[in-house]
DNA sequence: GTTACTATACCGACCAGACGGTTTAGTAAC
DNA sequence: GTTACTAAACCGTCTGGTCGGTATAGTAAC
């Protein structure tokens, strides 16, 4: 039998847990169980439990990264990138939503994996800079989609759909306007 | 000697724990031991963890509550509570973050004790409505507000302090802005 | 004023289970 | 022989929770 190198597998394996189980039945047991390992081939890939939240960030920023971009386009302008960005933040599958709440409270006390996060949001912010409009206030509408997903990711949104909606068509809104206007 | 009934001493020390060693932390006996309580005693009130956090979360709330209506004051026209809403997201000190940042992963795994959390956000939006202003732009503004503190009390804000303090300035501006221009 | 009882508040030893991680011994493809 | 595992026992630690007991204060009959 062909090993396709287990690894991917395993880190399948450990978001499946954390989406469906949640960050406190993310063990080493439970990804071995899933991914259908033994603990020790868990183990002989990923030597601490660390090691596995690490790959994971790593993955999942990658992907996230490819799939802002895939979504922005080749040569949009920026209108097109502000509604990228915005429509991007707000997850729209359940599956992302689970798996981001999952990923905040697996990573509360080891603050530096967080590092490439931060460094992503660094990058969406830093790409405003090149493109003629409001930097702060383009910034302030990226926040707000962010805010939003964010209560929802952590299941303290107030609002019902029809509101959902009506503020998700607000955002889209400000960046078309944002786009056209002059910069200040 | 008075008795303080020990209870608010024993939602304090949780407090501690929660902000100086987050949420892994947050035990039975670390509690305990910052209330210069046995395990026992701490049992005696709040008979399983679930209990403690739930009464955690509710003097929370009321706490929140009560800051953000003593900073609106009482006969505070549109331009002013939408300005002390922004602020009072803004948690400025240290301890705050920390202790939202633990609520967010004491919490991850017992959904239902969030509903305060929630229903106060609910709070905060539909006071909105009373205001004569663009209820859709004003929520996206304090959305703002709320996904830079979220950034913050995760840990992954990419701003620097003086980018930090250009974001705050450009939404206090809208909010002046917002509640000048008439409903659309 | 002693005895008997009750309620409240708390102590601290103990337990069963889970967890991260180690170790050992073995397998099987290349 | 190296790589990539399996299988299972095991260890030390921590955790939420239980349980029997204790200290104190108050009540009230006698």
């Amino acid at each position: 039998m062909v090993r396709p190198s287990g690894k991917e597998a395993m880190l399948d394996a450990a978001e499946v847990v954390l989406t469906e189980q949640g960050a406190w039945r993310l063990t080493l047991d439970s990804v071995a169980e899933q991914a259908q390992v033994s603990k020790g081939g868990l183990l002989y890939h990923f030597p601490t439990k660390r090691a596995l939240l690490q790959a994971m960030v790593a993955r999942l920023m990658t992907h996230a990264t490819e799939r802002r971009n895939e979504r922005r386009g080749e040569d949009a302008d920026a209108a097109a990138i502000l509604r990228a960005d915005v429509e991007t933040s707000l997850l729209d599958e359940e599956r992302d939503l689970q798996l981001c709440a999952g990923l905040i409270s697996a990573l509360a006390n080891c603050p530096h994996l967080k590092e490439p996060i931060r460094s992503f949001h660094e990058s969406r912010f830093a790409d405003l800079e090149a493109l003629n409009i409001d930097q702060n206030e383009s910034a302030v509408l990226l926040l707000a989609a962010d805010g939003l997903m964010l209560m929802e990711t952590l299941n303290v949104s107030p609002f019902t759909k029809e509101q959902r909606d009506a503020l998700v068509q607000t955002m889209l809104r400000m960046a078309a306007r944002l786009a056209e206007a002059p910069v200040s």
